[in-house]
DNA sequence: CTGTTAGCGCTTTCAG
DNA sequence: CTGAAAGCGCTAACAG
């Protein structure tokens, strides 16, 4: 079990009769410039002894690494998610991407990540917003290590580095929107302070609809954390006669209400209308259906490589902007309108 | 832009008057063996140029990586939860945990992860059953790799490797068993056939518990994939007129019949009692919550990791038997029990 | 087309 | 207690 000396090219020269700079030549280079003949047998000792590159040899030489690395606050739901759709893209480029968890915020974790990515010398790092600080970013920055953020907005001017941003202002101004044009009288978000920038994020977009959209409408604001979901509901619903309408800040707290909503016998969509964002599982899956905005992986994460790569020096396009946002898209289910077919 | 040169315990040597090996001596080694003035002016050279040792330059020297991967099938619910105790186990431990996801139990990008790892010369190797091929981890096991499994069950011998299981049979038994005393007239299994191994140990488990304690008892068998619930609830609950027992393959799968039921207007848990597996948010903040069972993330992790540790030669226990398992602890909520108090 | 050689940055004997 | 020197495995000129 002892773990028995790996291959070297050394050893596959010797084998293929060829210099170890040849063997190089056609395992790591693409067999160009090489004549078909050394080709195979190179590969084949190669194949035969059952050699191995040896990264940390070769990014040491070339001081390089093709590593790409992604800081997130938690492995979970939207978070995991991103870093299955970054993982893809980031191969499609040729990189590979090790993802770390900071642990749902904790910043001593990500210092700790941090500190064993730039030693590990990746070429280039992405990072959510949430998970980082300002200090443990700025000394990024001062490594030269290039950085994209995902979800990172307004990021003072000194450690700018280029974002990806989800345009949640956008879902919840459009969420209030569609909840004053079905009628509702009274109009509320239901934070998380937890995930502060993301929260005003929501809060931002949730303002902005109710000066756009909601003149004369009552709207107030409350945080999840903490709340009892059900005497909540019990006295908002009191106070109004007409339906009332929640923005959630995700489907988690939006299954909590529906839960709560279910238990009291409210009227879903008539009574009360619900709009979580994320569409996960959980929004599909209910009952009544919730109504969600659905995230755009695939576009994020297309971004946000290619801005990386873009700083990497590939001249890629879309890397001159420095914050650019991706817009959700809704999809619309029972607890805020009733299906006659579908 | 341009990545800085970045510092090396050459210049750092030259900074504080001494030799590289004495600030490797310093840096890397705990200053033991080392004059106070000497650790002193070298670690604030270090500092003041912002050294920052180059991991493979490192790894490359003393061929030991201090660097573990893993490999899972996905990134979300169960999956991230384990990745993140891992990595805190990891850590604990002094090494670092690479994360990889195979994107659902794609072979291709397993086998690629792997080869990442694997060239990365990773100290060891957990990874979960569900991700991987027999043939891949032979070679693995042929690499001289450490691995450890997780929820891998009845591995052939010749790439026996150790492995830490959930007990998810045991959890499927007693769930029939307690669906049994309920006084449920007949029972059934929603499984999964994507993911089959697992779907296997719940299956075993399922009918352990049927014949165990379910004499006289109907049962039956069916899937989750492009199953109807509504119909399927419908129908099962019309054809017996004692109370209906159902253990979901897991909480997701246990959503959907909830929100059929619930759509239906079935009685829970008096007409139809649910039990999920692996407690997650959605059982918790459903209504009515989810009878489920509670993974010990925690327990699995640290034996995961102690016995890869021990493969490590780190001499810790826990390392003897081939295949451990760790029990999973059952969380009733409403589903099959009315709540009075609480 | 192929081989020689000088590193990449750090660890580790082994002398001093 | 400190330093000189020999690698670790691979890459990248530069000659042949």
């Amino acid at each position: 079990m002892t773990k028995p000396k790996q291959v070297t090219i050394v050893e596959v020269a010797e084998a293929a009769g060829v210099s170890i700079a040849t063997v190089s030549n056609v395992l790591n280079r693409g067999g160009i410039r090489s004549s078909k003949e050394t080709i195979r047998k190179v590969e084949l000792a190669a194949e035969q002894l059952g050699y191995r590159r040896n990264t940390m040899a070769a990014g040491l030489s070339r001081s390089k690494t093709y590593e790409i690395g992604l800081i997130i606050p938690a492995l979970t739901s939207y978070y995991g998610q991103l870093a299955e759709h970054l993982q893809i893209e980031a191969h499609n480029a040729g990189y590979h991407l090790s993802v770390f968890s900071s642990g749902g915020f904790d910043p001593d974790i990500e210092r700790r990540h941090l500190e064993v990515l730039l030693q590990r010398r990746v070429d280039g790092l992405i990072c959510h917003g949430l998970a980082m600080g300002f200090e443990t970013t700025r000394s990024i920055v001062n490594s030269g290590t290039p950085l994209v953020l995902i979800n990172g907005w307004n990021w003072p001017e000194d450690i700018a580095t280029g974002a990806v941003n989800l345009g949640f202002a956008g879902a919840c101004r459009e969420s209030v929107k569609l909840l004053a044009e079905r009628g509702c009288g009274a109009i509320c978000y239901i934070g998380s302070k937890r995930s502060k920038v993301i929260d005003e994020q929501r809060l931002l977009g949730f303002h902005a609809g109710i000066a756009q959209y909601g003149s004369g409408l009552k709207h107030e604001i409350v945080d999840a954390i903490g709340l009892d979901a059900e005497a909540y509901l019990k006295d908002l619903v009191q106070r109004h006669d007409r339906p009332v309408g929640i923005v959630a800040f995700d489907d988690y707290v939006a299954l909590r209400i529906l839960s709560a909503a279910n238990k009291l016998h409210i009227d879903m969509p008539n009574r009360l209308k619900l709009i979580g964002i994320n569409n996960e599982y959980m929004a599909k899956e209910s009952y009544p259906g919730i109504s969600s905005w659905d995230i755009p992986y695939n576009d994020q994460s297309q971004m946000a490589v290619a801005k990386l790569l873009h700083k990497l020096g590939h001249q890629a396009e879309s890397g001159e902007e420095r914050e650019i946002e991706v817009p959700l898209t809704f999809i619309e289910r029972e607890t805020t309108k009733s299906y006659e077919s579908e």
